[in-house]
DNA sequence: ATTAGCTGCTAATACGTATCAGCACTTCTG
DNA sequence: CAGAAGTGCTGATACGTATTAGCAGCTAAT
């Protein structure tokens, strides 16, 4: 019951008649200093080693060496707690597979409830290696203090204005708002509507630069730059404007405009044509498969955790790297039907 | 780029004029020692570490205070892996919310693949200053190994055999599953069978004690123990017993079973009645809810963690707890129809 | 005027490991 | 037979922190 104090090298030394420093050579010695133990002295060392089941002291070993084999997985907001916890567990798979293939473990550094600081009074992330960085709010702050630190991260998603270059590895939502906006053109689509913010988050801003970038000026015919507005109200924007498409950066509010449209009797997508701008986890929802793109999530995180270890153990440089988002075809978007074309 | 060199007291110190004692215990003395510091020392300290944003390393801490807010979380079969993820996720939610709400991280230890010791090369786990063990298949010796040492640990699930008392939170099976079958008896059926495993894990036995310690000799027609036998063989055996009602553990017997009765024409409950011993996590399948009990799965991982952080803490004796799990009604339970009793 | 007690600090040490310099001894080389 | 090279090992030290013992200098009590 009582604490049966732990096993340590100079017990081993002890018990084999050896000093500590040489048992630490029968452990990791290099191949060099190996050879100067002659088996017999290093099968005796062995032998006691298995008989106790002693294994070296990973804190004692990191304060020396530096390194763990540990990295850090760092949230700001609540990772776990089921209510939304469906946005972090892909990264974690990813991560975890990653880490996993590599001989590393994670140390889960969650912000659940309280706001965490990177740099609190009590941080043990530094326990890890490295850490990759999760979520959505971040603390520019924080960030630009970690990237002029000498602690190795990833964050997983792009990052910019940090004071320097900030690794990370992204999806391309850029391109694939694009490319969805092309899809929409060949269907014929010419009087397009954009829903969703225009700043803020990088990832935002991507979304609206990929959008703004491929759809002609003639052709936009609306953009109401926020989220959250009554769905009726949006759809009379919308309508008035004679919109025959309309870009949807959150799944929430292309759900509730559906809704209202099909309260209406407008049936989707032929008075309408909805897409989505990245698959949403809860995507699955009854019936209705947004046309969208899919954000990559665990080959992000898996990504992202190569890159850091590349960071911790080569001392790599900044890499930042965008995933490409395959299109989903979904069924919300299709040609505008001639009756609309003609109610214009 | 080239690694600045970490800040340790000693830079604090230089940078404050004073030793790197009194860092220390600006940091962290006891009210007693605190006192003795003046406060404007105090805060010159303080503002230096305000300043150059030093924080303690977590590791030569460990080493020293012996231990470091940390909690292992340990898996013997993968973890991640989206395959089935669904097994571990309620689980680890548990556990981070107690371990966040009690202030202590998570260092993840999952063997996703190489089946993995405790007791490894590599075992980093005792940078944790203890461990909650989850899985269904346990390797006894190195549970036997953990009672012996002085490593604080607690199981999620109930386990034996380990040469000492084993701390544990589980589902506690057997009420549960007597009182189904009490349920069943009061629906009318007399006829009673069971498929599934009767020996192997503690979770398993404990199903079929509570359900043969609750069913009359008279009463229990048939028994199969085993799993995943062919499906229209099972039911063969259990309509010629003249069974009304089936106990199934697996869910996915239960599945199967329902199924091939489904397509002879029978119905559920009226033809035969089907419960299953434990909510699986993917039981939200199409139609069909089963008849069964809860398992308390985030209950269970918060309250192990609180206890190991009572034995972490205060050495906290062992405690063994077995969590209620509440009956769920589901659809699959019925009184017997009067054709079947006739039909016997 | 001595001592006892307080205040403000510091030197020294321990924690368990890795690693390097080097000691004592043997064997080989010229 | 002196020196070099090799062998088998150990002592000392560093890593960054917490903590204890204790040193000066000062004040208050006897």
């Amino acid at each position: 019951m009582a604490a049966v104090k732990r096993l340590t090298q100079r017990d081993i030394a002890q018990l084999a008649g050896v000093s500590q420093a040489t048992v630490s050579l029968v452990l990791n010695g290099t191949p060099l200093s190996r050879s100067r133990i002659p088996t017999e002295t290093r099968e005796r060392v062995e032998k006691v080693i298995r008989d106790t089941g002693y294994v070296a002291d990973p804190v004692a070993r990191k304060m020396v060496k530096g390194l763990n084999r540990i990295l850090g997985v760092f949230t700001y907001e609540p990772a776990f707690p089921s209510g939304q916890a469906d946005f972090f567990t892909p990264f974690l798979f990813g991560i975890e597979e990653a880490a996993q293939a590599l001989g590393y473990d994670l140390l889960l550094l969650t912000g659940a409830g309280q706001q965490r600081k990177i740099f609190g009074d009590n941080v043990r992330l530094r326990l890890a290696d490295g850490c990759v960085i999760l979520g959505r709010k971040f603390d520019n702050t924080e960030l630009a203090r970690l990237v002029a630190g000498d602690f190795p991260f990833v964050a997983v998603g792009r990052r910019d204005d940090a004071g320097g270059p900030v690794p990370y590895v992204g999806g391309d939502y850029a391109p694939a708002t694009a490319a969805l906006v092309e899809r929409a053109k060949s269907f014929g689509h010419r009087r397009i509507a954009y829903v969703g913010l225009n700043e803020g988050a990088e990832s935002t801003v991507d979304r609206w630069y990929g959008f703004s970038r491929s759809v002609g000026e003639a052709e936009l015919v609306t953009s109401i730059f926020e989220v959250g507005r009554p769905p009726n109200e949006t759809l009379d924007i919308l309508l008035s404007a004679g919109a025959t498409c309309v870009f949807v950066t959150e799944l929430a509010d292309a759900i509730a405009i559906e809704h209202a449209a099909r309260t209406r009797g407008l049936s989707i997508p032929d008075d309408l044509s909805i897409v989505v701008l990245g698959n949403h986890i809860r995507a699955e929802e009854p019936g209705r498969r947004f046309t969208s793109f899919a954000i990559p999530r665990e080959a992000m995180a898996r990504a992202a955790t190569e890159m850091l270890v590349r960071r911790v153990e080569h001392d790599a440089p900044v890499e930042q790297l965008l995933l490409h988002c395959e299109p989903l075809e979904g069924d919300t978007l299709g040609a505008p039907s001639s009756k609309t074309k003609k109610t214009k």
